[in-house]
DNA sequence: CCAGACGTTGTT
DNA sequence: GTCTGG
DNA sequence: CCAGACGTTGTT
DNA sequence: GTCTGG
């Protein structure tokens, strides 16, 4: 699974990775470094703007489907199954629709180690920064409308299968515009994507369990321990 | 027909 | 034990 | 994902 | 919104 996870890339570097336009910007301080960015956070996504172009947006982590009576489901939306996602309802409309990429340069996972839990910090071999295969919706109630999202996990391989048993897909640059392509609708045309991710280019090593609490942010939570 | 759910992970 | 908040 | 809360009435 | 369960 993925339920933490860091970007403190520049934002120069982040815009240049993901083309996306200066112009079209986000709050300045939502770009500022974060090591331990959780569920219900607002991060930051890549999508396809209706100029034809990419833009930069923020959503909640955790997506809230446009039909939702409430603005915060009651069930756990932060990640999508690539087994199931095209037919979950939660998910189906956005895995048509409404994909993106969700700029990251490393997660967490917890290893089961006897009865404790060891966090463990993956990043690329060369600590790029990469995209997890993301969806986005957008939930207008009575209050303004908000954006959302949710990471897509698959099956561990690779480094990852020796730490946990699932993993956030990770797309290759080679297939961020096929991904954010908004015509691409069918399922046999998208999972490849998903398929040819870049789990083989992945390092880890564990880390303190420092990372274990929200509050903690800074880089500390990624010294390896 | 209407009411109610709509999810993931890990652990047992 | 289970839900909410970050 | 983990950490932390988990409640009510009445009074200030 | 759309599917499942009763």
């Amino acid at each position: 699974m993925c339920g933490r996870f860091s970007l403190h890339t520049p934002e120069a570097d982040i815009r240049a990775a993901f083309g996306v336009e200066p112009s079209m910007s986000v709050p300045a301080d939502q770009l500022q470094p974060r090591y331990n960015i959780t569920p219900s956070q607002d991060i930051a996504v890549v999508r396809s703007s209706s100029g034809g172009g990419r833009e930069l947006a923020m959503a909640r982590w955790g997506l809230v489907p446009g039909w939702s009576q409430q603005a915060r489901p009651k069930f756990s939306t932060i990640n999508a199954r690539m087994e199931s996602v095209a037919e979950k309802p939660t998910y189906r409309a956005a895995f048509r629709r409404r994909r993106c990429l969700i700029p990251a340069d490393g997660f967490y996972e917890w290893q089961l180690a006897g009865d404790h839990k060891i966090p463990h910090y993956i990043q690329l071999q060369d600590e790029s920064v990469f995209a997890f295969a993301g969806l986005w919706d957008h939930w207008q109630g009575e209050q303004p409308g908000f954006d959302s999202c949710a990471i897509i996990t698959l099956p561990a391989s690779g480094v990852m299968a020796t730490i946990h048993s699932r993993m956030p897909a990770i797309l290759a640059a080679a297939d961020y515009n096929a991904w954010l392509d908004r015509g691409l609708a069918d399922k046999s045309e998208i999972m490849p994507l998903l398929e040819h991710n870049l789990s083989g280019e992945l390092q880890a090593y564990a880390v303190s369990n420092y990372v274990n609490s929200p509050k903690h942010t800074g880089a500390r939570c990624i010294e390896p321990r």
